[in-house]
DNA sequence: TCAATGTGTGACATTAGTGTGAGGGTCAAG
DNA sequence: CTTGACCCTCACACTAATGTCACACATTGA
């Protein structure tokens, strides 16, 4: 798949797939004349990239997360340093706080919304 | 309250509590020589701003956001507008979703981290 | 073959949040 | 009264993500 297919099907522009591949998040293979070519896992692995990015992690972050979101099971344990594992920690921690906050003011504005259609109906 | 304490409080750098009320985030009375002046119920509202900041929403949509959370309950509809509706209902279906974005990742993460944790027992 | 479309690189602009420093008042403790 | 800590405003810088434009080559279809 061509970079413009791959834009589509993810709904993202051109100029950030680039980007995503310069940050090392994504790859992408070369055809002959240059143009990108991307295996079809790449589709999933940008929409997690955006998702992240909207929930506010750097892509330096999401560089060192993605290893963990490789469905292959695979550990290469040489290559898991212990201050990698200290990092995956503290930003598991981090969504966790974020869930949670996220949770509460999902929940403010429902009510809030709630009680504005009430009133709008009683009035 | 100074701004020197509430920037203790909320553990945000004083520089940030300036930008906030720039942006109509925080609101703050002025003392005689020109200080400002903060009620206690600001410390909550900085960390409610914080938390939002953190999980990506902009200064923009935060103040719209925060009418939803001051406790008193009080609505004045002539100041609703359906515009204001419209895009608290977008907020809250995003919100939706970046919930759903987190726990899947945190998940992810945590499940990572425990099969690391095993072979390193068994290693 | 020509035009339109897609792709490549590179450079510059923009926006938001944040850092940092200059220059100048306020105030309390020594 | 002086020193040090705190506050003020203003301005410039920085980073990350993103937009945009210029210019060149590739591909494809009329």
């Amino acid at each position: 798949m061509k970079i413009g297919e791959l834009s589509q099907r993810t709904d993202t522009p051109v100029r950030m797939l680039r980007y995503y591949e310069e940050q090392g998040l994504i790859h992408s293979e070369r055809l002959p004349n240059g143009y990108r070519s991307y295996e079809a896992y790449v589709v999933d692995r940008v929409r997690q990239v955006r998702g992240l990015l909207e929930v506010g992690l750097p892509t330096r972050i999401i560089k060192q997360i993605l290893p963990c979101l490789d469905s292959s099971r695979e550990i290469y344990l040489p290559y898991v340093t212990p201050d990698m594992i200290a990092t995956l920690e503290h930003e598991r921690d981090r969504m966790a706080e974020k869930i949670e906050c996220l949770t509460k003011n999902h929940r403010a504005i429902n009510d809030y919304l709630e009680a504005v259609s009430h009133e709008i109906r009683a009035s």
